[in-house]
DNA sequence: GTGTCATGCGTAT
DNA sequence: TACGCCTGACACG
């Protein structure tokens, strides 16, 4: 399930799992089985994330490149761990964790230039915060002549919001997701980028979209949330908001599905 | 078993 | 705007 929140779990969680680890390498599916050998019996050194991107890295010096795209997903398991599905390109252990790779856009070794070239490509990370992104955002934003809800997925603009976040955070700022980038105030822009901070840190941290405040359906709390209560907008075209019962409605933007408030989001 | 869908994105038309 | 590509879970017959 991965936006930017995923990866950036995934980096802190793997590099405590199998950091200054030796890891012997091997690809079940074959598909990866030259980039395996590259990495077999290195040490691994360093995680790195950059919006959706990873980067891993090991000693002797190779670079893992990992994108999950739509489907992706990691398995990490104490010891040996079951037998890897069909699908699994890569797979490591340092002797005590296995992890498991299926799915992945993106599995390839780059060298340092690629890596600040993808880099260069990508917007402020919210989970890796510099102190100019408020503006570099709205700058971006007002820059831009398409529906907000459509500038939320460029990665150029904020790197690691996906088409969950973008539905959410646009519920959460009250902004409608129709409005043009360019029309922008930097009011909005503020409360935009603030939710978004603040989402994609709760959401690395539970390891799941959680956004909805439990006051609003009544529950005590985050984690009591069941699963058809943990947003306010996506997918639930039809559905009653769940701050003002006004009905739910969708339509596709930059390709994909958005849903918004017609009523809390104006 | 088959069909459908999904939190992504690059390329072609 | 459409399509291809990466997989797995689930609904359905």
């Amino acid at each position: 399930m991965p936006e930017g929140h995923t990866i950036h779990r995934a980096a802190r969680l793997h590099k405590q799992r199998f950091g200054d680890r030796r890891i012997k390498a091997w690809s079940p599916q074959g598909r990866f089985d030259d980039g395996a050998a590259r990495i077999d019996g290195a040490e691994l050194v360093d995680v790195r994330a950059a919006g959706k991107h990873l980067f891993y890295e090991f000693e002797p010096l190779e670079t893992l490149h990992v994108h999950l795209g739509l489907f992706g997903k990691f398995r990490v398991f104490g010891g040996v761990g079951p037998p890897p599905t069909d699908g699994t390109r890569l797979a490591w252990s340092d002797g005590e964790s296995t992890l498991y790779l299926a799915g992945a856009t993106i599995v390839e070794l780059i060298d340092r230039d690629d890596e600040v070239r993808i880099r260069r490509r990508l917007g402020p990370d919210p989970l890796a915060r510099q102190s100019d992104d408020l503006e570099r955002i709205v700058s971006a934003l007002q820059r831009r002549n398409i529906p907000i809800g459509a500038a939320l997925l460029d990665q150029k603009v904020v790197a690691g919001i996906g088409n969950v976040y973008r539905a959410e955070l646009l519920f959460l700022a009250g902004i409608d997701p129709r409005r043009p980038s360019n029309e922008l105030v930097p009011a909005d822009g503020a409360l935009l980028w603030e939710e978004t901070v603040r989402q994609l840190r709760l959401g690395q941290r539970a390891g799941r979209i959680i956004t909805v405040d439990p006051k609003d359906v009544g529950a005590k709390s985050r984690k009591s949330l069941d699963r058809g209560e943990r947003l306010y907008t996506y997918q639930r075209d039809g559905e009653p908001c769940r701050r003002c019962e006004t009905l739910i409605v969708s339509t596709e933007m930059g390709g994909r599905s958005i849903w918004w408030c017609p009523s809390c989001q104006q």
